[in-house]
DNA sequence: CATACTTTTGTAATGATTTCAATAAACTAA
DNA sequence: TTAGTTTATTGAAATCATTACAAAAGTATG
């Protein structure tokens, strides 16, 4: 919980509770959440928790570059609390998102355009996991 | 539309004229449409066109390998009957989405997973176009 | 034609996200 | 401290893409 609170200063967050209680979850949970993921894991402990501060918050962390905004999923929107180039897997099956962290540094590097301004890049693969592999 | 026709019978799909007509308007506008905006473009001269119909359609599609999902936009889903290994820019002020086709062939290898079956990339970048640039 | 099978259609349900106004909390200046 | 001001949180309602479903229309087969 302080280290959540030091963390957000960090990234020029003022530290609400309510902030603080879902960065320490992001820190604890590498699980690329979803807002519902995140509401229910914290709404026993803290019962007052809107998720509408959900939302409010991911996207102010979003915002301040603390944490990034997972497209993959076309069903809802995940984020991830590792800013570090790496890229995603999500299966098909069970849905679960995983790190593909052995990817060459350099497919993360922004290629040159005339026509656009490009900002971020994501790296997405899709696919079965090995428990869902059976299937 | 005859094209469209052949070009469906080639993924052994079934060219219905509703389907026909869907394809031939992916393969004449290379602009990763929304499902809306093909509803929208085709309705005018297909009135009773339904849009559970192109929904359909596009399932369909994709499950043939004829078409690629696109997750860029988390708004809405997006197509591309483009399905040869590039990747896309969207432009986060107007939406739009472009082709990145000057990547190399390399990242769009699957990397090799104990963990999983990966059966297909894709390769984001987000960022603003040139008309809005100066936003 | 008659039957079975496939496709299309319209409506209703679902569910994630957004909007918005009211309340609560944090901050500032006197 | 207190009053006034700004910021954050909350809950309810609205929006909107997508899905589910059953009826109607179309197609193929004998
Ligand atoms: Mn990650
Ligand atoms: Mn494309
Ligand atoms: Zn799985
Ligand atoms: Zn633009």
């Amino acid at each position: 919980m302080l280290e959540s609170h030091q963390y957000l200063r960090q990234f020029s967050i003022k530290p609400s509770v309510q902030r603080s209680a879902v960065m320490h979850f992001l820190l604890n949970n590498r699980i690329h959440p979803t807002i519902d993921e995140i509401y229910m894991a914290l709404s026993p402990t803290m019962p007052t928790l809107s998720k509408t501060t959900v939302y409010n918050t991911l996207d102010l962390f979003v915002e301040k570059g603390a944490v990034r905004a997972l497209a993959i999923d076309e069903k809802n929107a995940r984020y991830d609390v590792d800013i570090s180039a790496h890229g995603h897997f999500m299966c098909k099956s069970c849905g679960k998102v995983h790190d593909i962290f052995d990817l060459k540094p350099s497919m993360f590097q922004i290629p040159e355009s005339e026509s656009f301004r490009i900002d971020s890049v994501e790296i997405s693969y899709l696919g079965a996991c090995k428990s869902c592999k059976g299937n």
